[in-house]
Parts: C-alpha cells; sequence; structure tokens
RNA sequence: GCCGAUGUAGCUCAGUGGUAGAGCAACGCUUUCGUAAAGCGUAGGUCGUGGGUUCGAGUCCCACCAUCGGCUCCA
C-alpha cells in the first residue's frame, strides 16, 4: 500500500503497486497527457509505466526544456530512435552504447560502411518515420541467463549486460520500440518516454569515431551525435546558439582582424600579427602588475635543459612522448613543457631559511608540448604557448593561506574581463586510487583546499580521484558570454617535486633543522595562447579599450584635415594608445563601415568644423554617435576608460 | 595518433573529364566627399603536395601534409 509523496508535500494513497501514469492520472488529465517520467526521492528516473510499490516521492517529468530531467528522458530515447533509424538503414549495423549527453545524446555503433554526414537526411527521415508512428517504448525483463542469451554473439552488448549484472543488476531489461519479438529492441536500463511520438525535435548533428570504453587499443565506432528537445522552438534555439558560436570562432575572428595566423609547415604555433601582439602584451603586462602586487618575484628560465634534470624532475620518465628533444655533443636536452624544474633550481640557489617563505615565483613560461596532431586546435590547443605560471614554494602550514590569496587574486583577475563570481566554477580534484602519502595528509590538505576556495567567496564541486598522484588539485572554469566552459585557472599542491627524492628544496626551520617545502602550481589565466582565443570568443572579437589592439581610428572627412588628425593620432599614441588615420581618400560612409568591421573601439571624425573647433566627432564601434568633444576632453575619456578596464555595458559579469 | 569530412586568387566561394571564374580586398586613374560600401580600369592561380589512370585531370584513383568535427589527451 505505498504513499506518494508529491513536490507539495500532498500524499496519496494507493491499494497496491501504483504506476508513475496513474499518479498522474489521479492528479489531473491535463498532467497525464504531458507526462512522460517519474523521478522518485530526487535521485532516480524510471519509465512512466514502471510500477511503484514502495512509499517514496515523485515528481511527474513533462516534456519540458528547461527541466534536465526531461530532456534526459528525451534524449535517451532519441538516442534509441537513431539507432533503430540507422540499423534499418544500414543492416549489419551492432549498437554498443548510447547515452544522453549535456547538449544532446550520441549512439556509438559499428556499422557496415562508413557514415558521413551525407547519410544524414535519410537518417533522419527514418526517425521521423519512427516518431510518426508514435510506437510505445515497452520495456522486457530477463533473469541474467536468458539476457545473456539474447545478447550472445554481440561483444558489445553483453560486454554491457556483463557489466550490468557486475554493478549489481538482478535481472537485464531490453526496451523495444512497438511489439516484442516484432519490432527493434535494445540492451537498456531505460528510463525511457513513453512512446516515439515525444520526439519530434530530434536532429542528427555529427559523426566521429570514438574508442570502445574510450580505449585507444579497443574498436574503432561511429559515433553519432543528435540532439532533441521538448519541442521545435528549442531545438531551434539551440541551433542558433550553435550559429552564435561559429560566428565568434576566434580562428574566423583571428584571420578577420589580422591577430595571428599558423604556418600549414609548422602546426601547432603561432605567428602572432602586430594587432594580435598588442592584445597580448597588454595581457601580460596587466598580469604582471596583478603578481607584483600579489607578492610575486618575476622569474625567466632557459627553454632547453639537460636531460639530466628532467630526469630528476621525473619528466623524463614520465612525460618524455610530449616533450620535444634535441642533443649537443652527445647530450640530450628537452624544450620545457613545463616550469617547474627551473623554478625549483632557482629557488635552490644559496640557503633559504623559514622567513624567506612562502616564496612566490613567477614566469611567463614559454613551453613546447609536443601534442598529438589531431589535439591541435586553432590557438586554443597548440605545441608552443606561454602560461602565466608560478609556483609557490611554501611551508604545509601556509598552504591554505597561500591558495586562499591565491583564489582572491584569480577571482580579481577573472571580474576584469568579466567574469563574475557567478561565471566562476570551481572543482576539487581529490586523491585518486594510485597515489602517494598517506590518507591523514590527503585528508587535511584536500580540507586545506576547499576552505581556502570558500574564504575567497567561491563555491567548489568535487572531482573525486582526479587529482594529481601527488596531490589534491583546483581548476578554475570560466562561464563565456554565450555559456560556454572554458576550464583556465588551476592550483595544485605538490609535496614530490621538492621532495627528497625529487629536486630536495629545503630550508632552515625555526628549530634549526633542514626542511622540504612543498610546492604550489598555479596559473590564473592558463596559457596566453588559449586565453586570447576565450576573450576573442567571449568578446566577439570586441575587446574593451584597455586590451583592444586598436582603440581609435581618425576619420579625416579630406585631405585638409589630414594633419589636424596627424596631431591627435600623435597625442594618442604619445599617452600609450594604439590609434591609427583612415588616410583613403574614401568617402566617410565608406570609412566608417570598415572601421566599424575592423571592431576598432572608437572612431573620431574630424572635418572642417572639428578642425575649426578643436574638436572630434565622436563614435564607436556599436554605432553610437557620442556628440563633439574637444581634443582634451576626448584624450581624458579614452585614458579614463582604460585605466578603469571598462566592459561593455553587456558584458559586466552577470550572466545573461 | 585514431575515425569522418574538407583543401580553387589575400578573403568568401562557384566550377560533375575538354581554354581556371565571381564578389570583396589590392593596385592605377578620376572623385575630396559629414557617419555602414563613389566610378572606371588593371593585375592576381603549378586548383594543399607527390604519384597514377586518361588523348586530356581542379574534377577519377592512391599516398602524404594541413585544417575542421569528434575520440584520446590537455593549458
Amino acid at each position: 500500500m505505498p504513499r506518494i509523496t508529491l513536490p507539495d508535500g500532498k500524499v496519496l494513497e494507493f491499494p497496491q503497486a501504483v504506476t508513475g501514469q496513474k499518479i498522474a492520472e489521479t492528479i489531473g488529465p491535463g498532467l497525464a497527457k504531458r507526462a512522460i517520467g517519474v523521478k522518485i526521492d530526487g535521485t532516480e528516473i524510471l519509465d512512466l509505466a514502471r510500477p511503484l510499490a514502495n512509499d517514496c516521492t515523485v515528481k511527474i517529468i513533462t516534456a519540458k526544456d528547461d527541466d534536465p530531467d526531461a530532456l534526459f528522458l528525451l534524449r535517451h530515447s532519441a538516442a534509441h530512435v537513431l539507432a533503430e533509424a540507422v540499423c534499418a538503414l544500414y543492416p549489419g549495423t551492432r549498437l554498443a552504447y548510447g547515452p544522453p549527453v549535456d547538449e544532446g545524446f550520441f549512439y556509438d555503433l559499428k556499422t557496415p560502411a562508413p557514415i558521413s554526414e551525407a547519410d544524414f537526411p535519410a537518417i533522419e527521415a527514418k526517425m521521423q518515420e519512427i516518431i510518426a508512428a508514435n510506437r510505445p517504448f515497452l520495456r522486457c525483463e530477463y533473469t541474467p541467463a536468458e539476457g545473456l542469451q539474447r545478447t550472445a554473439g554481440d561483444i558489445y552488448k553483453t560486454d554491457n549486460a556483463e557489466r550490468a549484472l557486475a554493478k549489481g543488476s538482478s535481472n537485464l531489461s531490453f526496451y523495444v520500440t512497438g511489439t516484442p519479438g516484432q519490432d527493434w529492441e535494445d540492451l537498456c536500463m531505460g528510463p525511457h518516454v513513453p512512446s516515439t511520438g515525444w520526439l519530434k525535435a530530434s536532429k542528427v548533428m555529427a559523426v566521429a569515431g570514438a574508442y570502445w570504453h574510450g580505449d585507444q587499443n579497443s574498436d574503432q565506432l561511429t559515433r553519432i551525435y543528435g540532439t532533441c528537445f521538448a519541442d521545435e522552438k528549442a531545438l531551434k534555439a539551440h541551433l542558433n546558439r550553435l550559429e552564435e558560436s561559429k560566428r565568434r570562432n576566434h580562428r574566423k575572428l583571428g584571420k578577420e582582424m589580422d591577430l595571428f595566423h599558423i604556418e600549414e609547415d609548422n602546426p601547432g604555433q603561432v605567428f602572432w600579427h602586430p594587432r594580435g601582439w598588442s592584445i597580448y602584451v597588454a595581457l601580460q603586462d596587466y598580469m604582471r602588475q596583478k603578481q607584483r602586487l600579489s607578492g610575486y618575484v618575476e622569474v625567466h628560465t632557459p627553454s632547453v635543459m639537460a636531460r639530466s634534470l628532467w630526469e630528476t624532475s621525473g619528466h623524463w620518465d614520465k612525460y618524455r612522448e610530449n616533450m620535444f628533444t634535441t642533443e649537443s655533443e652527445k647530450r640530450d636536452f628537452a624544450i620545457k613543457p613545463m616550469n617547474c624544474p627551473g623554478h625549483l633550481l632557482i629557488f635552490k640557489q644559496g640557503l633559504k631559511s623559514y622567513r624567506d617563505l612562502p616564496m612566490r615565483i613567477a614566469e611567463f613560461g614559454s613551453c613546447c608540448r609536443n601534442e598529438a596532431s589531431g589535439a591541435l586546435h586553432g590557438i586554443m590547443r597548440v605545441r608552443g604557448f606561454v602560461q602565466d605560471d608560478g609556483h609557490i614554494l611554501c611551508t604545509d602550514a601556509q598552504v591554505e593561506s597561500e591558495v586562499a590569496g591565491f583564489c582572491r587574486m584569480l577571482t580579481e583577475v577573472y571580474a576584469d574581463f568579466g567574469f563574475g563570481i557567478d561565471r566562476i566554477a570551481v572543482k576539487l580534484a581529490t586523491r585518486p586510487a594510485q597515489r602517494i602519502g598517506d590518507d591523514a595528509t590527503w585528508d587535511r590538505t584536500e580540507k586545506a583546499l576547499g576552505d581556502a576556495v570558500v574564504a575567497a567567496g567561491l563555491k567548489y564541486t568535487l572531482s573525486p580521484g582526479e587529482g594529481a598522484f601527488y596531490g589534491p588539485k583546483l581548476e578554475f572554469t570560466l562561464v563565456d558570454a554565450i555559456g560556454r566552459g572554458w576550464q583556465c585557472g588551476t592550483i595544485q599542491l605538490d609535496p614530490n617535486l621538492p621532495g627528497k627524492d625529487r629536486f630536495d628544496a629545503t630550508y632552515v626551520a625555526e628549530d634549526g633543522s633542514r626542511k622540504n617545502c612543498v610546492m604550489l602550481h598555479r596559473a590564473t589565466l592558463g596559457s596566453l595562447e588559449r586565453f586570447i582565443g576565450i576573450l576573442i570568443e567571449h568578446f566577439e572579437g570586441k575587446f574593451p579599450l584597455w586590451l583592444a589592439p586598436e582603440q581609435v581610428r581618425m576619420l579625416p572627412i579630406s585631405d585638409d584635415q589630414l594633419p589636424y588628425a596627424r596631431q591627435i593620432r600623435d597625442r594618442l599614441v604619445a599617452a600609450g594608445m594604439r590609434a591609427t588615420i583612415d588616410e583613403k581618400p574614401d568617402m566617410l560612409g565608406a570609412k566608417v563601415r570598415e572601421a566599424r568591421l575592423a571592431r576598432v573601439n572608437y572612431f573620431a571624425v574630424v572635418g572642417g568644423k572639428e578642425l575649426e573647433a578643436g574638436a572630434v566627432a565622436l563614435q564607436n564601434q556599436a554605432g553610437e554617435k557620442l556628440g563633439t568633444l574637444s581634443v582634451d576632453d576626448f584624450v581624458a575619456k579614452m585614458l579614463t576608460e582604460i585605466a578603469e578596464k571598462r566592459l561593455p555595458a553587456s558584458m559586466t559579469g552577470a550572466k545573461g
């Protein structure tokens, strides 16, 4: 006699086991019509047709685009419809694995022939056919023996079944779309929507390779991505967001704005053009200043270091295939992939006292990593890059306050780019299975990192088992203007590298004994290349004035005003600004158009009237006319905006 | 590295085995103009690279390189 508690606290009693469908009908016919599943006790999602025998709380899930549970159900079910369509079109297809993911779902399949985008229309047509037939999703349960018999001969599904049983399932469930024994079925734990008719707003998105269980040495499968929403409107909005991402693509804007290029013969390394480099320099100057004010000392260490040093650090053993190596006079060298060994070598020069700690060492360290060719991605993922790297050498007791200090600096920095607290997601990666150090130390250090995050006014979520083998770490993800996440900052505790077996970085403690320090690896922006890529997409190329490659363009109306325009340009440049003149004989309309398309922040029109008055007529990139200003006021206005690092009104940090 | 797709002028793109094209940009001349495109003209290409098939290849086949979307990895 189950007692069903509803979200509003109301309790329904039923004489025997009851389905979600029945509960929905009891509440009201309108709800029953829109119901697609139930959520039990706030955790487990079940089919509407599953009988509930025990007391529980039940949320009826309806097909809504703002409910993650509804999207989960719709997408999981849409994955089945996709797989069924592919099986129907390409006989011999074998199924591997088809879960919902963040933006939709995928299904990994082994197809008899390669699938390409050209196949999408046929697949979508078949899916719509299955959807139009509105066949029910029927759950069929079998004993383990019966179930394994049904998957016999199919290595992927047998493997899935065995895993399910190993995890403690007492039976194996299959889902049939339609009539058992007649229609398509798939081993699946569920849950699903009641019938295929709910899946009208589905779309096949992409095809890609994937490994069985993500294992490179295992079978290569075909992964087909799709998405599904509760209605067409949300699907359309999703497709628009993808278009928006394309419009903001840093490779496209980088070319359009003449910021950088990558040579085809030299993959993974960036050639920064003057305009791109000005952003780079502005960013680096900014971080240099921030770090100086946060008690860092800046250093510079060699790009190429001897094998023996990489052996001490452990990189020669563990990181070799990611390093570019070279040799000279029969000695091996490697281009540095990280800056930590160099910083430890600087620390080790001379005798350090506990009074010298914490020592915060920063470097804009130019690193090279031999990334797999397929991993390269514009300037976001390259083989040569510069990190705003830093290492804090300190005592155990100083870890928490150092991490808190870092978090404070990081939130200040991110806020200057428009990433307020609500746009920063923090993950605490905790002890992995393979690790060094005792549990008491892990307990203490994980807590220290977590407390430090909270002390900086941030919240965090746990990433269990994702820490390094030597210590826990924090990862900071920024949420950009269109809601995408980018992991940038990190701070990681490392007692290993400064330890006795590695660089043996010691200090003289209060009691005169020698003790090893611990080290915090940390970066705020991550790689400057990648961070600029993120900023290009975040700002859609419309940088705030302090970062912009071309802050002001003078637009003389005719050649008569050229000397005057040059005078103003020279004054702006002398004040440290990036200002140019459009000296072409074009008409003003054309000059304005070009300046706007080039994403110049401000353009100052000077014609006869302005020359006469010693003024400029100002307009900004957005096309707003800002009136006529005296040259003095104009320069002051620009310098103020730069000094304040002012952001566009739409980018001040709150989520849009 | 693996799977799939793509690669034609500086850029965006057309070109289904028969003389390599357009728009924009560039350059020249004319125009000196008031807030998103003045007019006319000129030049620009070993069609990613290398092989092959063919009387003939941008187009068909093979290999390689790079890029894009994923996988793996990661800042």
